[in-house]
DNA sequence: CTCCGTGCAAAAGGTTTGCACTGGT
DNA sequence: ACCAGTGCAAACCTTTTGCACGGAG
């Protein structure tokens, strides 16, 4: 095993206890799957991903390990276009502050965000069409709300 | 009805005729529902939008309207991190490719997004966390498919 | 030992598909 | 008149929930 994974794996290992958060066979083995790739799985990707290190596991497990892994902000969820998704009239650029307690898209019309320079580099013959920056955070409502 | 919008639905007709796309009731109700709110609505969401105005209509017909206003390039699908959706486990900070034939994820790591500046004004008090760049465009596999 | 995490099965939610009918061109 | 679009119902797929058992601290 490379040296950064298993560091990786140790610092979790460490928040884990840090936060009084059991460390089971299910939660390492999902976290070691998802640092070990970068092909940005979706939940069922990453039960694919892990039944066969570890079989029995249920995808219900993969489900609520993930979300705790999220919680404990060691892994990211991704926006992604394609998936039970929202749909905006507006296709002027323009960019979406997301709050992550209840989900609501507002509108972010700045300029300094309308011509950033393209992606260079190890593009692998991607074609970069369009592009939006996601702002993530809280909003009023749900800061008061906890 | 506002000029603006009489002009944008006139165009969406305009665009259906070229494209030889019948203009349907269905449609013009579903993009003008879009064009009129910025809420950001999901497919779902549009479905209660119309509803109201077009008695009768069925999900699916708003499903598959919403499909085709997308592949005419009228209305957007929006990244929205809270659904059906990838994850990263990678928390540094990067952004990513998407590609909008496939929906396959790739990372971008260029320091020339990672100290955007913070959106100003009008955040009714949302307060920002976190923010990634999402380039959406077509990778060469899907290119070379069509 | 206690409590949280897990597996299973079932429910829920959202999206897609097959088929007959309707409506736009 | 023709073909694409629509409505309905059912299928499908992904995610969530309830409950009993088992393993981590």
């Amino acid at each position: 095993m490379h040296d950064h994974v298993s560091n990786r794996i140790r610092a979790f290992e460490d928040l884990c206890h840090r936060q009084s958060i059991p460390v089971t066979v299910q939660r390492r083995t999902v976290y070691e799957a998802l640092i070990g790739v970068t092909t940005h799985p979706s939940a069922d990707g990453v039960y694919e991903l892990v039944k066969d290190l570890l079989p029995g596991i249920s995808r219900t497990t993969v489900y609520r390990v993930l979300d705790r892994l999220v919680e404990m902000g060691v892994i990211r969820r991704l926006p992604h276009p394609s998936c039970a998704c929202r749909f905006d009239g507006n296709t002027q650029r323009h960019h979406h502050l997301v709050c992550r307690g209840c989900g609501e898209v507002s509108d972010v019309f700045d300029l300094r965000y309308d011509a950033l320079p393209m992606p260079t580099g190890r593009l692998s013959g991607f074609r970069v069409e369009d592009y939006s920056v996601v702002f993530t955070g809280i909003c009023s409502a749900c800061r008061n709300r906890n």
